[in-house]
DNA sequence: AAGGGTGTGAAGAGATTGTGAATCAGGCTT
DNA sequence: AAGCCTGATTCACAATCTCTTCACACCCTT
């Protein structure tokens, strides 16, 4: 789905101009500009996903900006970030009212920070067209199974075996390989521990995704 | 639906008293007061939609004075925001507890009075609807949290980890990921510090909304 | 029938988390 | 300055869940 495109209104403070470097480490593409006059200069070439918009512009205050943006048919599907440097800023229901779709103040924790744009950004894509159901679909970030549509919570030790497992579909992993994947080397389990997780795991997402190589291992059989 | 009326109680204070011909010339019928007997005598004629309340009065502080009018079963349902000459008043927290729909601090650009006013008083039609549609919402500015329609104060700490839990809903942080987003580097916390908190929240907002994954950290659950 | 390999039930060991309470720090009040 | 309150942190213990191990049954092949 390549890169989320985000325009960045820096206008000129240290604060809004970092945030380029720090978005850019991470997995967007940013351009930053100084003002409005290059932010509507930029819109069309550069086709945003989102613009993060300081409340405090020179000319016109990011509020009215951004409410003149979103009226235009083009630009409205367009996400807006609005920024504020001051943590009680009162223009925060006036910002909201403006169709915004959120409001951060300076100082922000980074991973917060992501976390918001990432959920926004998210959040257009589960709308249009639902997943396709697949038999396995394994949520990292939720430590969440979703087996032909069924959602499961396993825990750890059964999520990180069938996380191995699904890693390669189809490949038979011998009980060794399974055992040096999830143990740490010292505390080595012996026996058949391996056996009576996979069985656990068999009880709660159906028999039928595991199967048993004798004398081999075991194999996540996905078509 | 007709023009909104404003109780206003200046205390005799020029910057309070100077509000009511401002509100005035708005679209408000504004009433004001000088203190506590005379806010009580008009109560029942002019039958107010909002009290504008200084944090300082004379006799008792507006904030037992918001919260035994929000008691009264009459007068529950009228707004009360309260003024503060301090900008930095740190009662602003008991005074949302005692009920206030909203705090705000002199001196206040019109604009942004207006928009905070207008913004309360529209509030009663949307509410109903809004409060069942999400179970969670965080307030950044107001330092509110509305869990299930209800609304709560929480310490800095617990408001912190629950905007972090927020800003990716369903995905399970593990105790290291809160730590580090939480606290600076150097002031690392040990141990069950973040266990705590999260009790302490779930005391509060209920216990469902957060879950624990065990052997790898807690996920605040939204669907 | 024997034997290797695996499924299954159960139980003890182990680890993680919930909970009550003590301690400490900072702000505010008296 | 002393005392009180709230919030933050830590500790110890109990409750709970997970992990591991064992024993036995079962299947398949020889």
């Amino acid at each position: 789905m390549g890169k989320h495109r985000i325009l960045l209104v820096h206008n000129n403070k240290q604060e809004f101009r970092s945030l380029k470097d720090f978005l850019g480490a991470e997995d967007f593409e940013v351009v930053a500009v100084a003002d409005e006059v290059a932010l509507k200069e930029n819109m069309g070439d550069f086709n945003p996903d989102l613009i993060m918009l300081p409340v405090e512009l020179s000319a016109k205050s990011g509020i009215e900006l951004c409410e003149e943006i979103k009226q235009k048919q083009d630009y409205s599907e367009i996400f807006i970030v609005l920024l504020s440097q001051k943590k009680e800023d009162h223009n925060i229901i006036a910002g909201l009212e403006s169709g915004a779709d959120d409001f951060l103040f300076q100082p922000v924790h980074e991973r917060v920070l992501l976390g918001r744009l990432r959920a926004l950004l998210k959040r257009r894509q589960n709308k249009p067209a639902h997943q396709e159901e697949t038999a396995l679909i394994i949520d990292q970030d939720r430590y969440l199974i979703i087996a032909k549509g069924v959602e499961y919570y396993l825990p750890k030790k059964e999520f990180e075996i069938l996380s191995l497992l699904n890693s390669r579909p189809n490949k038979v992993f011998s009980r060794d390989e399974i055992k040096n994947a999830i143990w740490d080397n010292f505390e080595k389990v012996r026996g058949r521990t391996v056996d009576v997780h996979i069985r656990k795991i068999r009880e709660k997402i159906g028999a039928g995704l595991i199967t048993t190589v004798k004398g081999v291992g075991y194999r996540l059989e996905l078509n």
